[in-house]
DNA sequence: AGGAATCTGTCAGTGCACGACAAGTGTCGT
DNA sequence: ACGACACTTGTCGTGCACTGACAGATTCCT
């Protein structure tokens, strides 16, 4: 008689890496990211300190986690635009439509940590360290899909790898402002600004259409 | 009687720097980077290995080091660039320029480690995470003298923070396609190609010539 | 119930990085 | 030329991140 779909072992992981997500962030939020250690983490959560590191390769990785789930959102948003739509125009809206999501959800979890996140990415330098390589890893990812749309070879085409890196670029200066510049105005629409710049050019049509 | 500009503390400090480096370049290349500890840099010189973090802060930072230098060559050769070139054209030329130049210069330290620089990025994540790092430092440095170029606020005005990242961007897709798929031709052939592809555009013309 | 698979804790060890103190060396004024 | 001073370095000790190995506990399957 299992209950839900998932046995008692899978849901007790979950519960315990969601309690060292939220005990993490909590920490970071209090001490600062360098000054927690992971003994702290996993005291908060009554497991050993090398419980921890088989849930995360590293402290970062607390951090770098919840961001790689951002853009699977982002990876699911692109997937609903039409076909024909030019790349750039579907990413943009993609994006766009993800950050609206955090922000009119307010109980998501993501909501609420999204902000903490981009805290953390910001002041933590071996966090930003990590969520940059992270990005690239995406980029390459996000890359493969435009392709897709393009009707084009991800490999031997740059242009696909150009708009992605370029999008994301979008992306970051647009989070990056939004922090130092105007937290007060909700993050989708600097993200919406920022890829309306680069709409003249290099906007690539879709493949045929 | 002090020979040269410098005294001899300050050579000494000189020497053991690159000693440091030279050591630690032929060891990450014979072992690879992470299987190579600091105390082995430190022992190949003599020194050590607390003086090693006296004159970096990391290992990677060896590394880093040295494409921070590639920066400053590039920053050098936009100064030498006419006022009235559109930005990212005056980026464009000084990146191939200044790639050329370490082609052509083949007893140039920066020649022979350029590529030593680019593999140990490529194949060692804490080096990747760290420069990528350092390049959103560096991309900060040339939108301010992007900004300056088209005389506006690099602060208030989010394209010259857009210009570089995508310019830097062009930079990293044209030394990937070198290392991955064409490692015969010269890179800068293939950041040519790369500029080429972002003339359309995003080429915003300068202050006022 | 009982064996198999999986998760966890403990222990021991490595490597990175830093603070503090003492000793050696270069620099500079007189 | 000499001595006070600043700077560099080595040594010692510490803390933290991270990993491998083994043993015990828990869950799963039949």
């Amino acid at each position: 008689m299992t209950v839900g779909a998932l046995g008692l072992r899978e849901r007790k992981k979950q519960r315990t890496r969601e309690a060292l997500i939220d005990a993490a962030l909590d920490l970071f939020g209090h001490k600062g990211f360098e000054a927690t250690t992971v003994d702290e983490i996993a005291e908060a959560v009554e497991v050993s300190s090398r419980t921890f590191f088989r849930y995360f390769a590293s402290k970062e990785d607390v951090v770098i986690s919840l961001m790689e789930q951002q853009w699977v959102d982002v990876y699911e948003e692109l997937d609903r635009r039409p076909a024909d739509e030019p790349v750039l125009t579907a990413l943009w809206r993609a994006c766009v439509a993800v950050l609206r999501g955090y922000e009119a959800d307010g109980t998501s979890p993501y909501s609420s940590k999204f902000a903490c996140v981009a805290q953390l990415v910001q002041d933590s330098p071996s966090v930003l360290a990590r969520s940059l390589e992270m990005c690239s890893q995406q980029n390459d990812a996000l890359a493969r899909r435009l392709a897709q749309r393009m009707g084009v070879d991800p490999i031997a085409d740059p242009r696909p790898g150009l708009v992605a890196a370029v999008g994301a670029t979008a992306l970051q200066v647009a989070i990056r402002a939004w922090r130092e510049h105007e937290p007060d105005k909700p993050v989708s629409e600097l993200a919406d600004r920022a890829f309306e710049l680069l709409q003249g050019g290099i906007n690539y049509p879709a493949a045929t259409a």
